[in-house]
DNA sequence: TCTTGATATGTCGAATTTCTAGGTGTAATA
DNA sequence: TATTACACCTAGAAATTCGACATATCAAGA
């Protein structure tokens, strides 16, 4: 994941449950998430081919995302990626994770003195 | 930093700006700086000495850090470390970036459909 | 007295993730 | 015709963290 300058050192391990979750809405092909995440995190997020493929691949070696060549809109190939239940719950339990440890941080990072 | 099951893997590149933020409440030592992390995030972080002590070695070598042996209130020897006025700066631009880091996720963890 | 646990520092090698940089090929547009 | 956007991929280097190990002091308790 590559930022503006340097806000990929944050980032490590959040890549994939970020793709599960684009990939949760509904099946979309790797270059489209890469989009995705940026669009929606208003450019904070530019996803590096290079990170995004073998993320993708790992999540697949997991079985957490399953795989299958379809034509896109504008009638290319493309590989549409969508979750598997394992990777559903995957993602839940990396959710409930973040949450947990974005407050722990938000703790340390609080306290005052 | 260490999990009590799977924690750890969010944290990479996070670890490095909760020991400023400690340091940053005044003198610590390495050990005293994993305790209060564990103690103020109830637990949610442990930091492991083999990621300790290189990130304190790393933030010194960077300029962030300084260090002078020091006795403790029962009378040992440690390593005192105190931030220095780059590690200020350095601390208050990961915090920015933190803030901006996880409001983008949350765009995208919110996102429905 | 001896052993255990807490304090306190450190290193080493493996594992994981990401980046940079490169590569392939098609379709649309300028 | 050349460039840009689309769409896939890999390889090597860099960085961080973990687990395990090693060392040493001190206090408390068996």
């Amino acid at each position: 994941m590559a930022p503006t300058d340097n806000k990929s050192e944050f980032l490590k391990g959040t890549l994939d449950m970020l793709i599960l979750k684009i990939v949760a809405m509904g099946p979309v092909h790797g270059y489209a998430i890469s989009q995705r995440i940026q669009q929606i995190s208003k450019d904070i997020f530019q996803v590096q081919q290079g990170s995004l493929y073998p993320a993708l691949h790992r999540l697949e070696d997991r079985g957490l995302l399953q795989a299958e060549w379809r034509n896109t809109e504008t009638g290319r190939e493309a590989k549409f990626y969508s979750v598997t239940r394992k990777g559903r719950h995957q993602l839940e339990s990396e959710m409930r994770n973040w949450e947990q440890i974005t407050g722990a941080v938000a703790l340390i990072l609080g306290t005052a003195e």
